[in-house]
DNA sequence: ACAGATACAACAATCGATTGCAATAGCTTT
DNA sequence: AAAGCTATTGCAATCGATTGTTGTATCTGT
């Protein structure tokens, strides 16, 4: 036997499960002496098949381990019972899942999605190619897809959205746009961010973010408006990554250049404010002493940390949970609209 | 027309992309005059079909945003290129995904799976069923299984790995076990915590943590190594569930209640670190003036707390990066061995 | 005892792509 | 000009389960 055949060989007895593995409806109807429709029928319980010879099989089926292949099933019934959890790092090249954020919507989605028999397949997306969202949508692995935030992919996202139905995405929801959002009023959050800083007395703010995904411009204007209200100038606008391992960095780099300059800071997510206050610790800055913090998000860390964060609360549990209701519908073939929430002020420490 | 067919046929024409989409090679094939096999070979861009008609083929599929379905392809070739990610929460019935060492390492991993062409099943399961794994494992729709921790189910691990070689488990390695575990010599991180404690002159040390996980346990008993070999007392074991909303007031009130009894706390992870760091601190009691606070798996955040964390760490990306490989060659067919890698103290504020 | 109903199971088409094999046409070689 | 290649394409089986249709006993009612 040729050396290669013998591997061969040897990895599929190896895979080979249990002694005398049923691989297939067709072995298992062969073994109990009846038809694979019959088999088929009886492993799902149907009440066509006579009572007894449904429990004989299903008891065959048990002792011999077998259960019938996903992929054929999901192929024959054109459904597949899994939800797609995309994250687009358009903008985000070295961005990790690492994002706290996202991970907490993501358990929170989990949760639902596997409470109601779906499973999740997940991808981490750097939209290099063109048509990045076509081909997971078009892969026909999915039932539908859930977006976790909108990076700088606007146009593909309603490009694809204008004739797939069964998606939503978490983020800002522009008037006039296609796609299903579901997230807070970002720009009001940054509203609530500003009268905070500017209640406390500051002056000259800053926000701590990146201007490319839509979700944390509209922070930024939201702060911008605050100011404007009050009379002050325009806040500064300091770029930052959002999860990665330079990020800190970054954020150092900016903390020394603007020193004091800056007495506010609204930072655009939770991670970027713990980092910023960890930044000024460093530098024997006290906060809220002579800079004020806000965070964004509400993250359950938040409150854990030294000081604690005030921050603006995105409630994400009832955000997933409203991403989630919104796809069932969507897959039953209801046209469900966005949502927006309100988001609300966290006062604890840091401002 | 009935009103059911009607909305029927308003959900399909709605579904229905681009007009006149293309649904399926066998389409495809009558619109260029080809054969399905023909267009099939065209798409993989095989030098069987003739260049000129090839490219034709492409041309008219890209032009109808055709992709060939998945599913259907998968069943055929009989391999998904889907490898599973588990997590089994046989004694965490409340906890999330939200646990940032396993979104760590979910990152990391989806980084390599990802770079290797493979997709990400996500599961988070609550072992009811007996056959939990099994289900998963045999579903047909997985190519590989990795498992993020150990949980309560090791028999069920065992059970499968002894059939199932496409999976590697993040977790301890017991001796004579034969299921592939990638993961840090937990007793000896354990040590490492008790050492350091006991180097800054802690006397009463307690373990923070849980008792079910096979990782958590070594933990402690590596710790009690440390207290034995110092002649100390046996350390306090105290259960707090690893990552949900009751964690926070769980530890809260061991903090109430142990009180001075302890002068060293060795954390089972960063997360229950930080939450105790807090607690101590709302009580006001200093750290490490008064207590010292080890965590464990170095998380990036624990770099950013105030005090930054003392802690034990896991090498996370090159543990995950082992998964991967070694998960790859036992889908080759090869019978990777289980990994170990040593924990190093990394001495930051807390102790 | 016979029409008609009922219960059960087999048959075969189907989901959509892949791929070994066969078939054809056009070319080369002797 | 016959034989042998090569390049290209079509045909049909296959992956494994589901499900509408058909077939056949068995049973009910008159």
């Amino acid at each position: 036997m040729a050396a290669a055949q013998k591997d061969l060989l040897k990895i599929m007895t190896e895979r080979a499960a249990p002694p005398g593995r049923i691989r297939n409806i067709a072995e298992l109807a062969k073994l109990v002496g009846v038809s694979a429709g019959t088999v088929s029928r009886a492993l799902a319980n149907s009440s066509l098949v006579n009572q007894e010879t449904r429990e004989r099989i299903q008891t065959l089926a048990r002792k011999h381990g077998f259960r019938p292949n996903q992929m054929a099933k999901r192929l024959r019934v054109q459904e597949t019972k899994v939800i797609g959890v995309v994250v687009p790092l358009g903008h985000e090249q070295r961005q990790h899942l690492s994002d706290p954020f996202f991970m907490a919507i993501l358990g929170h989605l989990a949760d639902a999605l596997t409470e109601s028999g779906y499973d999740i397949m997940l991808s981490r997306v750097i939209p290099d190619a063109e048509d990045w969202l076509e081909r997971i949508v078009d892969s026909g692995m999915l039932d539908g897809v859930l977006l976790i935030g909108q990076s700088n992919q606007f146009e593909a996202i309603e490009r694809v959205a204008a004739w797939y139905k069964p998606m939503v995405v978490w983020g800002s929801h522009r008037p006039g746009q296609v796609h299903c959002t579901v997230g807070v009023d970002n720009r009001l959050g940054g509203r609530l961010a500003g009268e905070c800083l500017i209640g406390q007395g500051r002056k000259r703010l800053a926000f701590m973010g990146e201007n490319v995904a839509p979700e944390l411009l509209e922070r930024y204007l939201g702060l911008c408006d605050a100011a404007k209200t009050s009379g002050l100038a325009v806040p500064l606008q300091l770029n930052t990554h959002l999860a990665s391992d330079i990020m800190a960095e970054e954020i150092a780099r900016h903390i020394d250049r603007i020193g004091a300059e800056v007495d506010g800071i609204a930072a655009g997510s939770d991670l970027i404010a713990m980092h910023a206050v960890r930044a000024l610790a460093d530098r024997g800055i006290a906060v809220p002493g002579q800079v004020s913090v806000t965070g964004f998000d509400d993250l359950p860390l938040a409150e854990q940390t030294i000081p604690r964060l005030t921050t603006i609360s995105q409630n994400i549990a009832e955000g997933a949970q409203a991403m989630v209701t919104a796809l069932f519908e969507r897959i039953g073939g209801t046209a469900a609209p966005s949502v927006e929430m309100a988001p609300t002020l966290i006062r604890r420490d840091t401002a």
